[in-house]
RNA sequence: CGGGGUGUAGCUCAGCCUGGUAGAGCACUUGCUUCGGGAGCAAGGGGCCGGAGGUUCAAAUCCUCUCACCCCGACCA
């Protein structure tokens, strides 16, 4: 659950005065179908399920479900995406969008669009392709490297099919705002990006060619910013919840986009490609790359027994020194060398740590970005291999983080290769390195907020990233020269924020949290059709045909989003379509039920199945509380 | 970019090692039976074996090149 208060985000609000706004939504529908589903039906303009008004039958459907699982989907939301008929590839990381998919796509923006209108901000639509110019202005077309896809015209003219659009919308701020009055302002589009990844995967979580909502906003100054941002951070947690996903804002870094403050938000699943680290007691939450640890508690414990140097042939890696010398890892200590500012500098960390890379590289002796030596310039700077590196005798900068500056009687490598060195202590054996947390936080650590108060742990968990909110400041704005006049007359650059939801991500991710054996299972929110009709021996029984199709009627004019089964299938093909494609409400109308005027219906994320008076199908759909 | 792998029917794959003119299951078409959890039987349609070149009497199969896709790798120290 978001930080945000539950109550301002209760959808249940809404639904209650749509259903007043919404009388005589079905008007058209009266006669025999309202008389089935009940008038009072027509009231309801179907906000819970988020209506798009779709009605299909699947005999008209593009319905490529397919039960065997496509050989190159690794990850669940792929695979079920591929085999319900969602999306196919077309190449690699890009995909079309089949009719089903699409559904399910515009549920996401519309619901992305209320959000962001009703925050104020306001829709635009820039191109896709951008000029050359633009990005050389902002310093980005060196920066960016090869995730940019770069074009030329017909003239040779550059251009780039665009991943973000801050030049754009810089630009024409900066044609368009000339004063202060104009702001705070704030524009969002929802568009095709394409960014030219190494290694597209997981289908539509990481595609090169994806759609993303994308804001950006305009501030006199910083404490206006600082407003829309909260404002975001609230909006963003909105349109999370009521995408019906499990979600967590983290902090994170600013990356390549800039800036200063920043906050993801994740969808946690196991399959997440990021992990983050979230406080057991207290609200605490951020990306593993940004997460303190904090230095262990206590005193270094006074050296032991005297140095030694122990053979360790073949014994490269800590897991195998470990097991040779029958020395735990956390009493090891593991030497990287990296590029420096000045020359080569060791970064020494606790046997069973990992380097953090982005505090490392905020270290000012080390190079950024981070760069490891090669194995000439290890034999260089220590006269060994990589395996056998230590921090003993090293005429370079030695850098240890605080968990392994603590540590006393370790063992490490002893610069000769196959061999180590034993009970080792710093101040004793080596001078006192410098000291900086540059590890990456793991399960069980101290939270870090408000300097431990909290007495809370860190667990750490996998997410997927599907928004990112920045407080760029000024980095474009400056660049580009953005400004605008303030009360007294004076050109002042304007402070800038910016927004991102992963709107196709939104969707793989949502199924990696909802599905089971059978298929996927939608939140109502964002199901492509919110109730599957599946009627018993449509073509052939009357009775069957007559009720299917006065129901099918009476849903429609209840503005529900149905999805009638009129194939001529057995049963089984049917409940089997119907579940792997996710449809969150079944009804199932056969008629020896009808004989005695019931239908049956069943939850998608339930196992019993219910059986309903034909006639308190309306009813029953008004007042059932979502699942 | 480096390493590995795979391209044969719409899909999942066998055949390739050991050359002799292409198969299975699913899907599709037709008929009969079946009909509440991915039916059975029967009859059919569909592939110039990713592309180009070579070896050979003969190439899906052997060789060379090429294209596409997939997996692993930027944290061994």
């Amino acid at each position: 659950m978001a930080r945000s208060g539950r109550g301002r985000l209760d959808p249940r609000r809404d639904r209650a005065r749509a259903a007043h706004a919404g009388a005589g939504a079905g008007g058209r529908a009266r006669g025999r179908a309202g008389r089935l589903i009940g008038y009072r039906a027509r009231l309801y303009c179907g906000s819970r399920f988020l209506s798009l008004r779709i009605r299909m039958r699947t005999t008209k459907l593009l319905l490529a479900t397919v039960k065997e699982t496509p050989a190159d989907a690794e990850v669940i939301s792929h695979q079920l995406m591929l085999r319900a008929g969602m999306i196919r590839k077309l190449a690699a990381g890009l995909y079309t969008w089949l009719p089903l998919g699409l559904r399910v796509l515009h549920k996401v923006e519309r619901i992305v669009r209320e959000e962001m209108d009703r925050a104020g901000a306001q829709e635009v639509l820039m191109p896709a392709v951008q000029p050359a110019e633009l990005w050389q202005e902002s310093g980005r077309w060196e920066q960016y490297g090869p995730e940019l896809l770069r074009l030329q015209d017909r003239h040779q003219r550059d251009f780039c099919f665009g991943p973000t659009h801050e030049e754009v919308i810089t630009d024409l701020v900066r044609r368009e705002l000339k004063s202060y009055r104009q702001l705070p302002a704030n524009f969002y589009q929802i568009q095709t990006k394409f960014r030219d990844e190494i290694r597209p995967r997981f289908g539509v979580m990481r595609a090169r060619e994806f759609l993303m909502k994308d804001a950006y906003s305009f501030h006199i100054d910083a404490a206006s910013l600082k407003e829309t941002y909260a404002q975001m951070y609230d909006t963003y947690s909105r349109i999370f919840t009521r995408l019906g996903l499990q979600f967590r804002p983290v902090e994170a870094d600013t990356g390549a986009i800039g800036g200063r403050a920043s906050h993801e938000f994740h969808v946690l699943a196991d399959s997440g490609e990021d992990a983050i680290a979230l406080c057991d007691r207290c609200d605490y939450a951020a990306n593993v790359e940004l997460a303190p640890a904090l230095p262990p508690l206590g005193k270094r414990a006074a050296p032991g027994t005297a140095l030694m140097t122990v053979d360790t042939p073949g014994a490269h890696s800590i897991e195998e020194v470990s097991r040779h010398l029958k020395v735990p890892p956390e009493r090891t200590v593991k030497t990287l060398l990296v590029r420096g500012t000045g020359g080569v500098v060791a970064l020494v960390l606790r046997g069973d740590h990992e380097l953090n890379p982005l505090k490392a590289e905020r270290l000012p002796a080390v190079a950024k970005p981070l760069v490891f030596v090669t194995p000439g310039e290890v034999e260089v700077a220590t006269g060994c291999e990589p395996g056998s590196i230590g921090p003993v005798g090293l005429r370079i900068p030695v850098i240890a983080d605080e968990s392994a500056a603590r540590l006393a009687d370790f063992v490490c490598g002893a610069n000769v290769n196959g061999r180590h060195l034993i009970n080792v202590n710093w101040g004793r054996d080596l001078p006192e390195p410098i000291v900086a947390d540059i590890r990456e936080v793991v399960d069980g650590d101290p939270c870090p907020s408000r300097s431990g108060e909290c007495q809370g742990k860190l667990r750490i968990r996998r997410g997927i990233e599907v928004g990112h909110i920045f407080q760029l400041e000024k980095k474009y704005s400056e660049a580009m020269q953005a400004s605008v006049l303030d009360e007294n007359g004076q050109a002042v650059v304007m402070t800038m924020g910016c927004y991102g939801i992963g709107v196709s991500r939104v969707v793989a991710a949502a199924i990696e949290q909802n599905h089971d054996a059978n298929g996927i299972i939608w939140p109502d929110a964002i199901a492509p059709f919110t109730v599957a009709l599946v009627p018993i021996g449509y073509q052939k029984s009357d009775a069957a045909r007559t009720a299917t199709d006065e129901l099918y009627r009476a849903l429609i004019a209840a503005g529900i989003d149905v999805l009638l089964d009129d194939r001529n299938e057995r049963p089984g093909v049917m409940f089997a379509d119907m579940d792997l494609i996710g449809i969150p409400h079944r009804i199932v109308i056969g008629e020896k039920g009808l004989a005695a005027g019931t239908v049956e219906y069943k939850a998608r994320n339930q196992k019993q199945v219910e059986s309903l008076p034909l006639r308190a199908v309306g009813e029953f759909f008004r007042t059932r509380s979502a699942p």
